[in-house]
DNA sequence: CAGCATCCCGCCGGATACTG
DNA sequence: CAGTATCCGGCGGGATGCTG
């Protein structure tokens, strides 16, 4: 198969790694939020209401590391203050990423329709 | 914050489940593979090598729940036969998919040196 | 405020063996 | 060929406690 000059499943062996970071569903809600903007940290841990401490300080450097987040220390003495902000290369990723949520937005229901469909007929087998 | 009209992190609650089926690994192989056009159980299992029987199974499973993929009885009888298809709804999320996929095709190199970079810089800082 | 360290449990997913 | 069943090791990720 071909996708403009790559192969799968060669190719896709590279970058289902980089499609695994945007499917996660910590970094994809970061890259979201940070998408409004350069926000600190306690912004994103109460914009991301659902997301552990933990795991945000985990994503953060994750996106860190492969160049998607920067991070900026605004104040070093108490109260310490940092920023987090998409650099270039991740703000190129949020037209794709959208567009992949508008999608997951606009057929949400038909996928929750069909799954509840799906469940009532096997409900259904089960018995039968 | 604003996608069309849905907000984060409101209704990103409900499609991070959906964004996760798509950033799934072996799911989105699986999707792109049948992006072809329908295939037979031993073929997909062929063409994404890395994948195990098990894997494969539970992913089709999914996706046909999800009425992402079809699954079509060719020959009831030995040797069985069984062909799997992309949905309309499948189809629809290949366009979305693919500019991702093509995102990560031109971006991965880039990602790819700033984590080494990244890496090496913390390395360093280890010694020091 | 912005983290790091630790404990610990659940489930993801590989390996293996068996079936119609 | 196209699966199902079972076992089980690793790690994703929550809860809690501590720091500059």
């Amino acid at each position: 198969m071909k996708l403009g000059n790559m192969s799968v499943p060669g190719d896709c062996a590279r970058i289902s790694p980089i499609l695994s970071r945007v499917g996660d569903k910590w970094a994809t809600l970061v890259i979201l939020v940070l998408s409004e903007g350069p926000k600190r940290y306690g912004v994103l841990r109460r914009e991301i209401e659902s997301i552990s401490q933990r795991m945000l300080t985990v994503t953060l450097r994750a996106l860190e590391r492969d160049g998607l987040v920067s991070r900026r220390v605004l104040a070093e003495k108490n109260p310490p203050q940092v920023e987090y902000s998409l650099t270039e290369l991740g703000e190129s990723l949020i037209e794709p990423l959208f567009a992949l949520c508008q999608w997951s937005a606009l057929n949400v229901d038909e996928i929750e329709r069909r799954r509840a469909a799906h469940d009532a007929r096997a409900e259904g087998e089960e018995v039968g």
